[in-house]
DNA sequence: CGTCTATTTGAATGTACTCAAAAGCGGTGG
DNA sequence: CCACCGCTTTTGAGTACATTCAAATAGACG
């Protein structure tokens, strides 16, 4: 149950075995069926997951109710509304299972905890969330400038696992375009691109 | 010289008069002139500053030289590319002056010893770093779920003072949006919405 | 097998871009 | 104080990228 955690945090973070130890303590195994919201805007992030297993996706939805993906997450990643989890004001997103999953589960109460028996911890999540900050940084770069057929390639390429998991449909919603338009893309990727394979 | 960024401190951290002190004394007051480099793309950031007095923006270059500007900073902000600061790796963006500036630099070494005599800014720093963070996710849903029209007129909106003090390529590339087309968005903005002027 | 949802295809439209040229504006030197 | 230079902003015409709406096809699941 814990050993990829254990992997993550001692890699990651470089936490001591004890450490870890105290770390895992706090965490909560919650199993979900598969398209289950965990989140919906308007409530309190209560939780910080650590995925061992399944797929789960961050979306906004705009007011003409066209959802856009934030992010999707699997195996040894962490998902949460972090704003919402940690100023305890309501969420502006959604969170949803895309596949059955199996979570460690931290509670604000538990960080809160963990964080005083582990002072150094502080340091790991700034440094979790620089590390999201900065990829953010890179996707609106590239999300503004190149064009919808460069993103879906990059896409593809860097996520070869979440593009075969996941229906094209919330694909598109994470570049940005509709499903209609990814589906030429992908018509004219085929054709274009299938010399090597 | 000290004085907004005490305020600053006090407000939004809530640092007691103590922390303040030890906060200002690994600090380092800089004049910088307008329209210079803080830092380009391939070097690693040595500061996090705070802007007494001046206007900074950050931007991204593409490959055919487009410029993106992720974000305008004037009193009262920080700038850095956290990442590379914190990280020391090279940077990929540039930073650089608008206007004349008074900057109130940390450099690493600094900010290392700050936070050694003054454990608790840890916190201060990861509640920073994650209002960035949440303002991004926003910004990157508005990017791809409104038009250039839309994002415009809440720009203007929001930053009235920015609006007022940067010239119009630069928003134009904080938009993502040629110089050309927001010339044509202010044309129609004026006609359409003027009623009440 | 049938139903429901996801994907593909088509035609018309809109949003934003490119390239080119003109107009406006700020600073500098005479 | 005016004239000129360089840079920013505006305007015009043609084009590319992505959307909308509608309908057809393909896949998944009971």
């Amino acid at each position: 149950m814990f050993e990829q955690i254990h992997d993550y945090l001692s890699r990651s973070a470089r936490l001591s075995k004890e450490e870890v130890k105290i770390f895992e303590k706090h965490l909560e195994l919650r199993k979900i069926p598969k398209k289950t919201i965990l989140l919906s805007a308007g409530e309190i992030c209560n939780f910080e997951a650590y995925i061992n297993k399944g797929c789960i996706r961050e979306y906004f939805v705009d007011r003409d109710g066209i959802e856009l993906t934030l992010q999707f997450a699997i195996e040894d990643w962490w998902v949460s509304d972090i704003t919402s989890f940690e100023d305890q004001v309501p969420s502006d997103m959604y969170i949803e299972t895309l596949e059955d999953c199996e979570l460690l589960v931290l509670t604000r109460q538990a960080k809160e905890n963990l964080i005083s028996e582990v002072p150094q911890l502080e340091r790991m999540f700034r440094l979790m969330i620089q590390r999201h900050l900065s990829k953010l940084q890179k996707r609106l770069f590239k999300t503004v400038s190149s064009t919808a057929m460069e993103q879906y390639v990059e896409f593809i390429t860097r996520y070869p696992t979440i593009s075969q998991r996941v229906s094209q449909q919330y694909i598109a919603s994470y570049l940005g375009i509709t499903p209609e338009f990814l589906s030429r893309l992908r018509a004219k990727h085929l054709k274009g691109g299938k010399v090597a394979e």
